[in-house]
This record gives C-alpha cells, sequence and structure tokens, in this order.
DNA sequence: GGAAGCGGAGAACGAACGTTCTCACAGTTC
DNA sequence: GAACTGTGAGAACGTTCGTTCTCCGCTTCC
C-alpha cells in the first residue's frame, strides 16, 4: 500500500514532467511552423511519446494548443513584470520595449504567436480566438494599470498598446529587431507628450 | 475565321470574368475563414464553377492565394492613395487612420490579410512570405515619401508604419474599431512632435 | 446524320490529418 | 506458472485535402 502510494506519485510526476515536455515541444513546433503544419505524428516523433500515451495525457490536439497558449501567456506576463518591475513609472513603460528589443533579436523570433494563432484558427476555433482576445485584453488592462502609476492620462495606454502590436507584426514581417526601437522612441514621445501638463488636461497650468 | 477570331476573343473575355468573379469569392473565403480552411471544393460550390474548370484557370491552389493577396496589395494602395490625395501633408497622413476606421468598421473585418496569411503560411510557404513583406515594405516606403513631403524628419515614417500595423491587429482581436481613432491621435501627437523644430534637429531653433 | 471534341458533374487518387485499435510483450499478483 | 494490467510501436480508420480522371451529354463541322 505504502508501495503502490509512492509508484502512484512518482507515476504523476512522472506524468507532469512528460507533460511538460510535450508542451515546450509543441510550441518550439507550432510557433516555428504554424499549427495546422504540425501534426500529431510529428509531435510524437519529436518527443519520443508514443500517441498512445499522447492522447492518454491531452484530450485532443486542440487542448494541447490551448495549453501552449496559456503557457505563452504565463511567459508574457513574466517577461513584462520583469520589464516593470511592479510599477509604472516612465522608465518602466519604456522598458516594455527594450524587453520587445531583446526579444525580437531572438533568431527564432516568428511574431506573436497570439497574433499568428488568431490569424490561423481564430475563425474556425472559438476557444483560441477567446484566449487571445483574453491574452490581449488582460496586456491592456495591464498597461492601463501602470499608466495610471505614472500619472499619465488613460488615453496614453492604448496608443502604448498599439505601439507593442505593431512592432510585433512589423519585426516579425521584416523580419529585424528595428521595430523595437522605432516604436521605443514613439512611446517616448508619446509619454512625454501625455505627461507634459496641458491647458484642458487634469495636471496643473 | 471571322467569326473564330470573335468567339476566341468573347472565350477570352468569359475567361477573364470567370478568373474575377473566383479571385473575389476566394478573397471573400480566404479573408473570412483563413486560406487553409478553405478547400477546393468549397471554392468550386461558392463560385458553381466546376474543378475542371477552375484548374483550366489557375494551375494550384497556390496560384489563387498568390493572386489574391496581390489584388489586395492594389486594393490597399488605392485606398492609401485615395486617403493621401497624391501629396503628403500632416492631414493627409492622419487621413490613412480615417480610412483605417472606415475600413474596420465593416462588419466583415476580421484584420490585415497579409498579417494573418504570414502567421498562418510565412513559415511553410515561401512565396506568400515574399508577398506579404513586398506589401508592407511597399508601404513603409510610400509613408517615408509621404513623410518627407511634410516636410518632418525620416524617423517619423516608420512610427507612423508601426501605429497602422498594430491598429490592424488590435481591431481585429478586439472586434472593435476604436483602435484606430486611438491610433490617429498617437499619429497626430508623432507628427506634431516631429515637425516642431527642435534643438538638435535639422529644422530652424 | 454522324463523328469529333468541348465542358460539367462528380468519382477517384494518393497523401495527410486527428484519433483509435491491435498486438506483442513486460511487469505484477495470486 | 498463469492470469491480469499497462505500455510501446505502429497499423488502421474515417475524413479531408489538392489534384486528376472518367463518363456523358451537347455542340459543331463535314
Amino acid at each position: 500500500m505504502s508501495e503502490t502510494r509512492q509508484r502512484a506519485a512518482t507515476e504523476r510526476a512522472d506524468d507532469a514532467a512528460l507533460r511538460a515536455k510535450i508542451l515546450e515541444t509543441a510550441d518550439r513546433l507550432y510557433y516555428t511552423l504554424g499549427i495546422q503544419a504540425v501534426g500529431m505524428d510529428t509531435l510524437r516523433a519529436e518527443t519520443g511519446v508514443s500517441l498512445k500515451r499522447l492522447y492518454a495525457l491531452f484530450p485532443s490536439k486542440e487542448s494541447i494548443v490551448e495549453e501552449v497558449l496559456l503557457a505563452r501567456h504565463r511567459m508574457w506576463n513574466t517577461l513584462v513584470e520583469d520589464a516593470v518591475t511592479g510599477t509604472g513609472t516612465r522608465e518602466h513603460l519604456l522598458a516594455i520595449y527594450d524587453m520587445l528589443a531583446r526579444w525580437f533579436d531572438q533568431d527564432d523570433f516568428r511574431g506573436c504567436m497570439f497574433i499568428n494563432s488568431f490569424g490561423e484558427l481564430g475563425a474556425t476555433t472559438p476557444r483560441v480566438a477567446e484566449i487571445v482576445r483574453s491574452h490581449k485584453g488582460q496586456f491592456q488592462a495591464r498597461l492601463a494599470e501602470l499608466v495610471a502609476e505614472a500619472g499619465a492620462p488613460a488615453s496614453l495606454a492604448p496608443q502604448l498598446a498599439i505601439l507593442a502590436e505593431g512592432a510585433q507584426t512589423t519585426a516579425a514581417i521584416a523580419g529585424t529587431g528595428e521595430a523595437a526601437r522605432q516604436a521605443r522612441e514613439a512611446a517616448e514621445i508619446l509619454i512625454d507628450a501625455a505627461l507634459r501638463p496641458r491647458e484642458q488636461a487634469d495636471g496643473p497650468a
């Protein structure tokens, strides 16, 4: 009984490790080649995990896709929080574009997986569309918090979000990380304009 | 002989009309559902053109995809030129974002087809990647011309391009046209900042 | 009037997909 | 040692894809 409990525990731990390995591999393949271009048999070949075991760990390909996107979402949040280190200031807002620059310069960069997945499956797979919308919505909401903390008017937040989105697609298609630096320069101007007190703004004259 | 030449001419005209109809239908379906989600048989059913005739007019599905993208490229250029009416001024640059707003508010808006196609096929179909890159490159080059005509420094052009790209993906995912107006506001600030003479800029102090 | 060639409908092909099943074999339990 | 359980490799299933082929009715020309 003690041994069986022990065995069950290690099996569960093995399952978790296997699931993680599968999700990492799936993330890499889906991101690099596109979701529809990677079949379950390719995933089996790359992970060395048999189809039977794959389907014991995940009920369907779509569930793998969803978990990959959710893991990316958590990774993105970590990167953003590392960049802004908790609170919103002018420099922390700009640090987001430095984070983007580092990402774009990686040689396996192929754009934002959420944007790519939305273009590929957004119209046919409602769950994917929902995850993408939620991801982008949460980023915009976090930006709004940071902008408020920095003392800038709320209208700045969507502007910064649009710059980040545009930088991601531009860098992906152009194949260079230049767009991150251009977006950063634009963000600097927008932030400074938003922080500069205006006649009709809520700041002091 | 005269009749045969006549017949050949009408046949050629019919072929051209049929090709146009097929390309319009393919554009609508690919744009709405994604390219990989629309098979040749769906295209046959929607156009009423038999598979045999489809393959007589186009050598392959990929060639249809390419022609659809090239037609979209020409349509985009027309929309841009209508908005800027030839020359670049502050107002003409902003008119691009008004054009985007009108586009986003159409109920069949589903983002930029070039971005969507790139996410879906960019990694597996080199010709598609090439067309998308060329399309975005030409838009950036045209923006650079307009910015120069408006008397603003060259660094403004990629910033405006990034705003336009970001607005397209943001609007597509959010499902609202709001991003166009937000991008327009940001563009206004960036253009004014670029046109305002600075100490180290090339304008007068 | 009959032969010849066309174009349309849709079957057929080979490949790939997501998913399930078979089968042989290992380890565990009485 | 025999029955049971779970696993891996991979065949198999049903569907869908892009593309080609077959058949058949219609027109056209001698």
